[in-house]
DNA sequence: GCAAGCGGTTCACAGACACCA
DNA sequence: TTGGTGTCTGTGAACCGCTTG
């Protein structure tokens, strides 16, 4: 692999000029620039990156970190960062969190280290305090997508999970339900209890109609939540006439779960649901549910890492809410 | 941040006995090994991995290169990977191939450059000629994920797409269907091309029993099938009594078009598919379908990838082949 | 423990040349 | 002619933080 000084050997010039060159900083002689360039075509010389970022402290990177590569949307946020950072000439640093906060932690540090100009933080485990602790700590911003926190933490784009409980929720009231149950995993990320307090506050809101609220705890994904429906009917519980899903792979699961049992959706049970994942509109029934912005959401993100690295202004929190999406698997509730 | 003079300014070594004790190379006496460890403590030092990397010419990494974030099981392979690597204590560096083969180029030396130990390539565009070329072009080992290459261009695991299809397929024979269907992406990438091959090979393979063949054409995803079948119904083109496609989202995106035309899968039409997708069991019908097994052919890759980096040695290519998930989309055929 | 790298960046500064009083 | 002033280009060397003989 040749160096840059093989380079300025081979071009009879110093090692300071084939750098402005790699750079276009400073003033070179056009002639000096084209033998330069020439001489690193021919010798296939591609400048180490590693080196540049020691040397200029910048890597001129985004880094990443992801807390998971389960669920639903990881895959278009990951896409669009991707699209993004190519699209503004950088390269994309990723790091897994491994869903824990302390790896989460690390995965952040591990970028830090790298020189990224910037952190976008899809974080599932870590609290505001540790968020903000963190961006305390080290030198470069972040920015945190999915979680509103405080403007001290940098900026922050998240979509407003308890509304779109409420949105789910209030769209089945609308359609005379009064008995709801919410299916979703028990409170311990940030984004889960956020949903679950979405579905207990719309419930109270609605008590002097009559509206009663019921949980059953599920873990993310198909085969969980058509386990633990399974398991919740056989216990004995039951739904009431229609259900709010956290999430679209729950409602999947659980739907199938319910057909087994001879409980047809949308005719028995009403359910709706959070994500409009890609296959949502190709099941049995196309799901009515809150679609979630990702890929804005990642582009908006994107953008001001753009800004705050080279204007440095940090904009105001942004909180997305996502849309309803009426398809069929929720109807009117008949008396 | 504190640095490494920091550290043996503080522990009044030199920086050679700092790095000796950071990496537990060459001999540090006992209590001078506690006094610097206690001094990183507590100046909360951290190695620069850059640093590192450039001096040690090795970042103890493993590179990933990815050639798409959409479609089946990328995000298996990522989280396998990522767990694997942090079982043997590497880092795991991405790098997004854009999905185009120049990209899939770069992202390889961009890995390269950061001194990788190995790098891990699950592309989509590259030719085989072109993935030789490249290892022979750069000094670290690649293994090749999802394509079969020659030895020379290092370890390779791979599905047997072909075969898959063939599988698929003749499931479907032997459930006494003739006139079969592929549907799937035009043979533009090599996965693609396989499949369609594999198609082409069996019904040759069965013509002399009656075996016919058509093919529809349609890229991945769910609303694209949904809509290349809705086209060729309409064009007044007919699918025979079977199907198979190359894979479940495609499968899924065709049978509800199918279904608003009045064709009832599998009552009227037969379909298997590729790739047993989380959600295929869920869908209605729950889909036939071929198993890739990409956990554990990536887990396989990364045990090979170790056994490369420690010992050196290249096994054989391995090519994996999938098992047939018999559910419901796929029925006898009458005559 | 010393010192020479790893492969770059960057800044202070020098040589060359033109221009003008 | 001389010397003073600038503007371009390019050089040398220190330095980034760590490894290693």
């Amino acid at each position: 692999m040749a160096t840059i000084n093989d380079v300025c050997r081979a071009a009879g010039v110093s090692k300071a000029t084939v750098s402005r060159v790699i750079n276009g900083t400073g003033q070179v002689k056009q002639s000096t620039r084209e033998k330069v360039e020439a001489v690193m075509a021919q010798l296939n010389y591609r400048p180490s990156s590693l080196a540049q970022a020691l040397a200029s402290q910048s890597a001129n990177s985004i880094g990443l970190v992801i807390s998971d590569f389960t669920g639903g949307y990881f895959g278009s946020l990951l896409k669009q960062a991707s699209v993004s950072a190519e699209q503004m000439g950088k390269q994309l640093l990723f790091a897994d969190g491994h869903n824990n906060a302390e790896d989460e932690l690390s995965a952040v540090h591990s970028l830090v280290e790298k020189k990224c100009d910037i952190i976008i933080l899809y974080s599932r485990k870590l609290s505001c305090e540790q968020i903000v602790a963190l961006s305390r700590s080290i030198t470069i911003p972040i920015v945190t997508v999915g979680r509103l926190v405080p403007q001290e933490a940098g900026f922050s784009i998240s979509f407003d999970q308890a509304n779109a409980v409420k949105k789910a929720g209030g769209h089945l009231i609308e359609l005379g339900h009064k008995q709801l149950s919410y299916i979703g995993p028990k409170p311990s990320t940030p984004t889960a209890t956020l949903r679950l307090q979405g579905f207990h506050q719309l419930v109270e809101q609605y008590a002097h109609q009559g509206v009663t609220g019921k949980v059953c705890l599920s873990p993310f994904g198909f085969m969980e939540s058509y386990q633990a429906t399974k398991a919740y009917l056989e216990s004995g519980d039951c739904f009431g006439t229609a259900i709010v899903a956290a999430a679209d792979d729950i409602a999947i699961g659980c739907i199938k779960a319910l057909r087994e049992q001879g409980i047809k959706v949308p005719q028995d049970i009403s359910v709706v649901s959070i994500d409009n994942d890609p296959c949502s509109p190709f099941v049995e029934p196309p799901l009515t549910t809150i679609d979630i912005p990702i890929k804005s959401i990642t582009e908006r993100a994107m953008e001001v890492a753009k800004q705050l690295i080279e204007k440095g202004i940090i904009p105001k929190p942004e909180v997305y809410s996502g849309d309803l999406i009426i398809r069929e698997s929720a109807i009117k509730h008949l008396p």
